[in-house]
DNA sequence: TGCAAAGATACAAACGTTTGCACAAATCGC
DNA sequence: GCGATTTGTGCAAACGTTTGTATCTTTGCA
């Protein structure tokens, strides 16, 4: 492959002149730039990244650390922000870490061992803290979104977990429904603990009381929000709010089971607003979190080196699941 | 950060062999490697992959062009390719084209600049032929899968589109439908050429005439799904075998609309298996193209540098929409 | 004409590895 | 105990850029 090197010699000036003249650097005539370019285009000259980024001692790569990247909501992430890094000459690695905070600390340092020029992160479920983070990364910008740590400094992309739940649950409250649980999802995570504080809020606003009893934790997958769905029928709700879609289509599983009618018996609104919610019957009402936003704000947040924290809206998509009166049209 | 020659420093050694000492060649004492290794550990050194590389002439980055992220089926591939990289010590940067060829151009220069150890490719559906591809990786190990140039050489991971086409298509016939159109897609693309050329056979294996005025070409969103579905019935069609998951849904929305009963009155059966296809009423049967799998092959032949073309099955699922005689249970 | 300032290019040292070759020391065969 | 082989390290040159400093050339102005 040809390099700066050849060109130079081509021309007889130095290798530092054609560098210069391709970097767009002011201080060549713009003569020896359009003779430097000429030639480039002529010997077919593509110029060595790996070289410029050692020499530099950083690269125009960006890491995106997400738990998988076959869900909806992750892959629209990456898309958004794989959409305005590209546009701005950057390309991303990506890595999974399938929710293994072992794999996650790799992911990192792998990351760092590329001196890529920042990292966007959306951390492993049961990590504690942010400590591994800080201490893999040290000063290579970190952009954290969706699932953050609070503790851990700088730039952040959040949804707008407390209000869209608040949304999600006075909706069942004006459709009808009077005694509604939630599938909370895990408190180890601060995205669903304010879920849980929105729901609290919407209800306690209503004069409605919060019962602990009615919140079912860990309920994240189909599985275990089919298991919490019958709980709730046991426990007389008559509507739940899930902080999860899958937990939702879960619960919706033991209602059909037990022969309870959604929406007319039973209402239910889920969080992501996944492909699936609008196609299932009854569809589903969700909360969108935009998730391509997500991470075009994210992309945005480190190429411009903001620090601060972004709040995402989540707008409530309203359909049948939580339509009491079923007057659904469509 | 440290590097080899803070170890040397350290331990009155050489670079090189604390260089040899971390990559494993044999020729270094097992006293002196235990040594290099326990300060490298002690002083918390990061080998430094850019400068590596570039010694090296290539990375152990492995590039991956789809068009979109964000489509189950190619976020899956990523997912399994992803996996097995990543055990292998790969790290994989990702591309989306956006259906765009002169994107793809770009990434795949992007991609060589980068000095990749490999490209897995699914080319951009209105790509004329592979010529960019070859031109610009050159010898660089190209791995394509799902969408592939037939007159490429090279590795191929390709779904078994004509078995499978032809698996639904029969499956239809014997359920008792008679007249059976095809959503039939782009045939720019390879895979939808042979979709279609199962659907002929099947049909021509049941002594059931092959009507070219059946065949909708070009649909593969759910609008395009929808268009071709109002022409079908208009045609008198009383099932369709869909080259796609989301033109499938879209026909069956011409159906709901026109009041035709899925699947007693008209059945139907999709290609991708996509999430939504077991959730939506009445569930469609679909072809399983296995993405995990056709993206763990695709790094796998990477890996081995294998040079054949691998086929991955199609599995028929069968679920209610083509279930002509209502039997259906889950 | 002379001298300073600016403009353009050259020089050379990095960036942190890897690796062919040379060389010394240790081991072996006879 | 001597030459031949093996074993372990060191030396130094890459890999292809970028960039601070030096150098040379041109221009401007008095």
């Amino acid at each position: 492959m040809t390099t700066i090197r050849d060109i130079a010699r081509a021309l007889g000036i130095t290798p530092s002149t054609v560098s210069r003249a391709l970097s767009g650097n002011p201080r060549v005539k713009e003569e020896t730039r359009r003779a430097v370019e000429k030639t480039a285009r002529e010997m077919g000259y593509e110029r060595n990244v790996v070289a410029a980024n050692l020499r530099k001692g950083r690269s125009m790569i960006v890491g995106i650390v997400i738990p998988r990247i076959h869900r909806e909501f992750f892959s629209n992430c990456i898309g958004g922000a794989e959409s305005v890094l590209n546009q701005a000459g950057y390309s991303v690695l990506i890595c999974q870490t399938l929710e293994s905070v072992e794999a996650e600390i790799q992911a990192l340092k792998t990351l760092k061992n590329y001196r890529v020029a920042g990292v966007l992160l959306s951390h492993a479920i049961n990590a504690p803290n942010g400590d591994h983070v800080k201490e893999i990364l040290g000063n290579t910008p970190l952009i954290q979104f969706d699932r953050v740590f609070p503790d851990l400094p700088g730039a952040k992309i959040v949804g707008a977990n407390c209000d869209g739940a608040y949304k999600a649950t006075r909706h069942l409250i004006e459709a009808g429904y009077r005694k509604i649980g939630t599938l909370a999802g895990y408190m180890t995570s601060q995205a669903y603990v304010e879920r849980l504080a929105g729901y609290r809020m919407a209800l306690e606003d209503a004069g409605l009381p919060f019962d602990e009893k009615l919140v079912y934790y860990n309920t994240i997958v189909r599985e275990t929000g089919y298991e919490a769905g019958l709980k709730a029928i046991k426990a007389g709700c008559d509507a739940l709010y899930s902080a999860g879609a899958f937990s939702a289509l879960g619960a919706i599983d033991a209602l059909k089971e037990k022969g309870i009618r959604v929406p007319e018996d039973f209402g239910i609104v889920g969080t992501a607003n996944e492909g699936f919610t609008a196609l299932m019957t009854p569809s589903l009402s969700t909360l969108n979190q935009h998730p391509f936003e997500m991470g075009e704000a994210a992309a945005h947040a480190f190429l411009e080196g903001r620090l601060d924290t972004q709040v995402i809206p989540m707008e409530l998509i309203e359909r049948q699941s939580s339509n009491k009166n079923n007057t659904w049209q469509k």
